[in-house]
RNA sequence: GGGCGAGUGGCGGAACUGGUAUACGCGCACGACUCAAAAUCGUGUCCCGCAAGGGUUGAGGGUUCGAUUCCCUCCUCGCCCACCA
């Protein structure tokens, strides 16, 4: 008998899958539903590690499963090809960037290959083949017509000494990741999609999807709806104002001061007013060299200036007030100008403290409740009180509502912040009212309004590179930002030698002259191409639309084909994309939707971030830790079945967990493997002990419940281990397929072929070569892959009898065998009668007696 | 500092809507086979105890006949965000 040959067995079948081309989808099959299932397309970034295989086993599981349950399942395929490291490469290495990516992406193909995975390679995408980002162009352009797309003068990171600009993940606790010089903050004219204008929809939307609740939740934190107040303050004497944005406008009455960001655009136009500018004009300088993370990480202590020379008006109090410069308010939020109420924040509090600013406490608790108080031991007994904005221990012998009372005065006397609600003071009519009530009524007295704003920022899409999608645009002279016609697409990005930056901050390719210079379509004079290239987020934002018609010329994707298979049933991908891609992504799809180009308004019906594999160490991998698992390697030895049927069984698959990589996990996986080669090698080989019994065991029927249930669930480490149960047999059960003795001989045993039938079709989508490799083995001339999933017979998984546990006071005590369907009556006589159970409860009678059908019988006394 | 999530044997993990905690796998121990070893197969394996029995899901409290599961407080770890007015 040959031994299990992984190699030979994966190779035959992978050749003869591509021969069949088992897995190209067609649009529509007769009879069938459509379901499409995406991941995340990977990175070409040279070769797949663990994480890629991790990444896709899953979703092939599930791909093939849904396949046998009668679906026509899309599980494509494709490369997010632009991006920063192909251009690196070319600048250390002296590699062209299209060259290194298209290489890697030859290489990982072979990859995907050896994995066993379904993928329809015939609609595989490349998002910098300019088939591909002929489309993004297009749809930038859509958006452009829309006014979603503008130009707006935003923040970069600049390194001064590289004199370059930086992406995010280039710039290192401050510093530039190359040279480690510091880097700075630069204004640029910027590329910007207006994600704001969609703010609301994209969290209103995020009701109706069936996702986990902990992604909806983050993309609601990052979207950031805040409910506040517009107020002005005029700025005495100088027939100017300010405008300022509160989620507290019942807090007027206690604004001692304002705050601008050293970035507002007041301070400029005030600067003959103000007295102190050197002063000011010094602290801007500061704060513009310093990083976000320099802001936040000094960010206790708290710095600014005051504006000396002007004064604000509080419109409530109508009481001349103080107007600061301080970096704790941050331009792009709300106006970039804020009031402070140091009574009632915790922030203006400390720089009010630290500059001896006047506090008025506005708002009196009315009751414990206001603080949210909670008692609770503390380390020596005594009781701690924690409110929003207070924690403090009362002193000794004091009750909490001495401590209360206490805490209030404080409040009151302006020596601690309080944020809670309650009942206005000090605010003139409006003392007595609550503090809700006084959100309205304060705003409309001063003729501010109500509004709603957002963290959410708008995306800055433009990216100073070579190799990313060229942004369709012209610049002309005369006629300003001219669209690159629509026929006249793709731009297509010009092959080049000289990737260093041009130290101006301009993209590689504005040395591009000949392509540069070009005519205006409108005017027909001289004008210049933007050189900017698009975020890679934007050529991933529309992917999975491509997927469904990846070869058209004339659309980016026909309405017909979409609606075939949009939205998606099923996306799986990474943690890190929460908020970025998922959003990004989102807003595209409403986008086109409002543009009548796609038919729903979101894109993903159902989503799953997965988990991590770490090292065997339980560290990340890294090469510099030497604790990277290379799956070629595994494969070479294991073969690619082990492989991924061990990544099913590391861990649930739909948690975002971080699992190691055990070695010798991977050992006890491919020693079932093995033994279930062996076993129908045997039989096939000894076909007179097939016995072809119609209705198969009850363990296999079970078994065919529970693994249908799970793969569902994406609990695919349950699944596998239930297929281990039903090949090892189960005590209880009578032998479904017959035994080896010890020296690998069989006892003269029957198969029941059905159950073994069922059993290699639940294997198929965790180990697809060795499952088909053995059903072909049975006699079967086409593919397990093309089987129907089994179905279990529902009078046969029900047990009739069933043991029902005894407890005594919540103890098991006993248990007894008895009909599934045995009434209390019954079962509480049968328990009571137990001799054990009469040894516990010693002569005494039982108080209560709880019944839980066909389970458990439990005997208080 | 905030948000989210997680803590179960030596290890990865299982346990459906509260109902016999530790399935399955690894490891380990013993046994069979072997001249021997590896491989393979079998048996055992949460802790204390000779046993009867008792204890155990990060710690403490609560609800319940009954809690890994629900509630509160605390601790630890992970991820994300970080002065968002």
């Amino acid at each position: 008998m040959e031994r299990y040959n992984h190699k030979e067995i994966e190779k035959r079948w992978q050749k003869k899958w591509k021969e069949q081309k088992l897995y190209e989808t067609p649009d529509t099959v007769e009879g069938k539903d459509n379901f499409y299932t995406l991941v995340e397309f990977p990175y070409p970034s040279g070769n797949l590690h663990v994480g890629h295989w991790f990444a896709y086993i899953g979703p092939d599981i599930f791909a093939r499963f849904m396949r046998m349950q009668g679906k026509n399942v899309l599980f494509p395929i494709g490369f997010d090809a632009f991006g920063l490291p192909a251009e690196n490469a070319a600048i250390k290495r002296g590699i062209n960037p299209r060259e290194w990516t298209y290489s890697n992406i030859a290489y990982m193909r072979q990859q995907f290959e050896m994995m066993g995975t379904s993928l329809d390679w015939s609609r595989e995408i490349i998002s910098c083949d300019p088939r591909y980002y002929r489309w993004t162009q297009w749809l930038f352009l859509q958006f452009f017509k829309k006014g979603l797309a503008y130009q707006k003068e935003t923040e970069v990171n600049w390194c001064p000494s590289c004199k370059t600009v930086l992406a995010n993940e280039q710039v290192v606790t401050g510093v530039c990741e190359r040279c480690g010089t510091e880097v700075e903050k630069r204004q640029m004219l910027q590329w910007n999609l207006k994600i704001t204008d969609y703010a609301e929809r994209l969290i209103d939307d995020l009701e109706k999807l069936d996702w986990p609740e902990e992604i909806k939740q983050a993309q609601r934190h990052w979207i950031g709806r805040s409910e506040g107040a517009l107020l002005t303050f005029t700025i005495q004497e100088h027939n100017a104002s300010v405008e300022i944005f509160t989620t507290r406008p019942d807090t007027l009455f206690g604004a001692t001061y304002l705050v601008l960001a050293p970035e507002h655009t007041l301070i400029e136009s005030l600067k003959d007013k103000i007295t102190n500018w050197d002063e000011v004009e010094a602290y801007r300088q500061t704060a513009r060299k310093k990083t976000d993370i320099e802001r936040t990480a000094l960010g206790k202590e708290k710095t600014g200036v005051e504006l000396q020379g002007i004064t604000a008006l509080n419109p409530g109090t109508q009481e001349e007030i103080s107007v600061w410069v301080a970096d704790y308010v941050l331009s792009h939020y709300g106006t970039g100008a804020i009031m402070a109420v140091p009574a009632h924040d915790e922030r203006d509090f400390a720089f009010a403290q630290k500059f001896n600013l006047e506090k008025v406490c506005v708002i009196e608790p009315r009751s414990l409740d206001d603080f949210t108080l909670r008692k609770m031991q503390g380390v020596s007994g005594e009781e701690k009180i924690t409110g929003r904005a207070v924690a403090y221990w009362p002193d000794a012998g004091e009750t909490p509502e001495h401590g209360f009372k206490r805490e209030v005065a404080a409040i009151l006397a302006g020596k601690s912040v309080y944020v809670g609600e309650g009942t206005l003071v000090h605010s003139g009519k409006f003392d007595g009212i609550t503090t809700q009530e006084a959100r309205e009524a304060i705003t409309k007295a001063v003729g501010g309004e109500m509004k709603t704003t957002y963290k959410l920022r708008d995306w800055t899409v433009s990216r100073q590179r070579y190799w990313g999608c060229p942004i369709p645009v012209i610049h002309c002279a005369k006629c300003g930002v001219v669209p690159v016609p629509e026929h006249d697409l793709p731009v297509v990005l010009p092959e080049i030698d000289d990737f260093i930056p041009t130290g101006n901050g301009k993209s590689p390719l504005a040395k591009v002259v000949d392509w540069v210079n070009v005519k205006c379509p409108e005017c027909g004079g001289d004008a210049e191409r933007e050189t900017d290239t698009l975020d890679t987020f934007v050529d991933s934002s529309w992917y999975f639309l491509r997927y469904t018609d990846p070869h058209n010329d004339k659309e980016f994707a026909s309405r017909g084909k979409q609606e075939a298979w949009m939205p998606v049933g099923f996306y799986s991908g990474g943690a890190e994309h929460t908020t970025m891609h998922l959003l990004y992504s989102r807003f595209f799809h409403k986008v086109l939707f409002d543009l009548g180009l796609v038919a729903d308004t979101e894109p993903y019906v159902r989503r799953m971030n997965r988990g991590l594999i770490l090292g065997p160490d339980g560290n990340k991998m890294s090469k510099s830790k030497g604790n990277v698992i290379d799956p070629d390697d595994m494969v070479e030895r294991l073969g690619a079945d082990t492989v991924r049927m061990y990544l099913a069984f590391i861990g649930p698959y739909n948690e975002v967990g971080a699992y190691p990589w055990n070695p010798d996990g991977v050992v006890g996986v491919r020693r079932f493997l093995e033994r279930v080669h062996v076993l129908v090698t045997k039989i096939a080989e000894d076909r007179k002990r097939l016995k072809d019994v119609s209705g198969g065991s009850v363990l296999i029927h079970r078994t065919v419940r529970f693994v249908t249930e799970v793969i569902g669930r994406l609990k695919f480490n349950t699944a596998v281990a239930q297929l281990m149960i039903q090949f090892n047999g189960e005590n209880s059960e009578p032998d479904w397929r017959g035994k080896l003795n010890n020296k690998g001989e069989w006892e003269s045993m029957e198969v029941d072929l059905m159950a073994l039938k069922m059993f290699l079709k639940l294997l198929a989508p965790f180990a697809p070569h060795l499952a088909e490799e053995l059903w072909y083995q049975l006699g079967n001339t086409t593919s397990v892959h093309l089987e129907p999933w089994p179905e279990y017979d529902p009078t046969l998984v029900e047990e009739e009898q069933v043991t029902i546990v005894v407890q005594v006071n919540g103890k098991t005590r006993g248990e007894f065998e008895a009909a599934q369907d045995i009434d209390e009556t019954d079962a509480r006589e049968r328990a009571l009668t137990l001799p054990t159970v009469e040894k516990w409860l010693g002569g005494k009678e039982p108080n209560k007696v709880v019944y839980v059908p066909g389970r458990l019988v439990n005997i208080v006394v």
